[in-house]
RNA sequence: GGCCAGGUAGCUCAGUCGGUAGAGCAGAGGACUGAAAAUCCUCGUGUCGGCAGUUCGAUUCUGUCCCUGGCCA
């Protein structure tokens, strides 16, 4: 009678979820379910800071190199893949321990999405096309004209937020504003046990971040880019989404000559912090977020106590 | 040691024909319905290198000292 609940780990990039994803599965019994749009991506390692393949072994994550690098994916795609996998770990028995830092993700599967038309690439071509001509406060104009609702809370400097919304009404010939109106979005049906990873202190969390990324350069980061960017086209490593990665846009950047290799570290040390502010954003949002502080390591024994014990009652 | 160019926001620099100053980046806060590690919005007081002089008033002009870079010895 009791509906089984789902567990959420989330937190910044650099603050040590896959370490506690690690120790949750030791000591219960769980599957987990990677909640990240980069580790996706095959051949995307070092980067994403991907587990390695011997720890993947030990400790299996749904949903990671679930892609190649020219595909995309999609929020919406994930909460698909997500709901089924949830069932399937419960008709195991199992508890589902979703772990990520892509809080848009967790988000849309927490609270549902609604029936909208998918991403259409010739039609995204064609309104680049017209954006390129006629200017982007033209085309903010006419989405005003077409939903003066959705007009009103998209900035006019919102190229990409734009470009969906008249996405949808080419594909529904209707406001986007209504079609999401009318498709209400259902809320995931399980009770939700949600963990915030943090550092009190946010220059901590940057310093993490700093030698991260250098540990990533000398994993070989930008070898890694340079074998990824040999197998797509321009197109692909301009317009696809795995290249516009955190990291990945800066080493590329760098291997076409249009920074040197310091301001490449910077830049992307910079592109890291700011990632992880706005993941923090979206926790700070979040509703009855159980919150981790990750300062001196996170107190493992405490956190499996709590989870014990709301597991009880 | 001499000459030249600089010393202005955390960084790179602009500017003030004398009325105490502003961009980019960084940083902070926020938004978020199929690209989300994406995309976008808001936020700028700092002994204008130190001291002294001229002036009603100096970050701005003058002198001097300190520091940095370049050239010459």
């Amino acid at each position: 009678m009791n509906t089984p609940p789902v567990l959420f780990l989330m937190g910044p990039t650099a603050s040590g979820k896959t370490e506690l994803a690690a120790a949750l599965f030791d000591a219960f019994d769980v599957e987990l379910v990677s909640v990240d749009a980069a580790q996706v991506y095959r051949g995307m390692d070092i980067g994403t800071a991907k587990p390695a393949r011997e720890f993947l072994r030990r400790y299996p994550h749904h949903l990671i190199d679930i892609r190649a690098p020219q595909e995309t994916y999609s929020a919406a795609e994930f909460c698909a893949d997500a709901r089924a996998l949830i069932s399937q770990i419960h008709s195991r028995g199992k508890l589902p321990v979703l772990v990520g830092g892509t809080m848009f993700y967790f988000n849309a599967l927490e609270n549902g999405l609604s029936d909208l038309p998918p991403a259409d690439p010739a039609a995204r071509a064609q309104i680049t096309r017209e954006i390129e001509t006629h200017g982007l406060a033209a085309m903010h104009a006419r989405l005003s004209r077409l939903d003066a609702k959705l007009a009103a809370a998209i900035a006019p400097s919102d190229a990409q937020r734009i470009q969906r919304a008249m996405e949808i009404h080419r594909a529904t010939g209707s406001a986007p504003s209504e079609v999401m109106a009318q498709s209400a979005a259902t809320p995931l049906p399980f009770p939700l046990i949600k963990l915030g990873l943090f550092t009190a202190d946010r220059r901590l969390l940057h310093a993490r971040i700093e030698t991260r990324f250098r540990r990533m350069l000398e994993q070989g980061l930008v070898d890694e880019v340079k074998t990824l960017a040999a197998g797509l086209s321009d197109t692909d490593a301009d317009q696809q989404t795995a290249m516009r990665t955190v990291g990945y846009r800066q080493a590329l950047g760098f291997l076409r000559g249009a920074f040197g290799y310091d301001e490449m570290i910077d830049q992307a040390i910079a592109a890291t912090r700011q990632l992880a502010k706005r993941q923090l954003t979206w926790m700070r949002n979040q509703r009855n977020l159980v919150w981790i502080d990750n300062t001196e390591g996170v107190a493992v024994d405490g956190v499996c106590l709590y989870l014990g014990a709301s597991a009880q009652s």
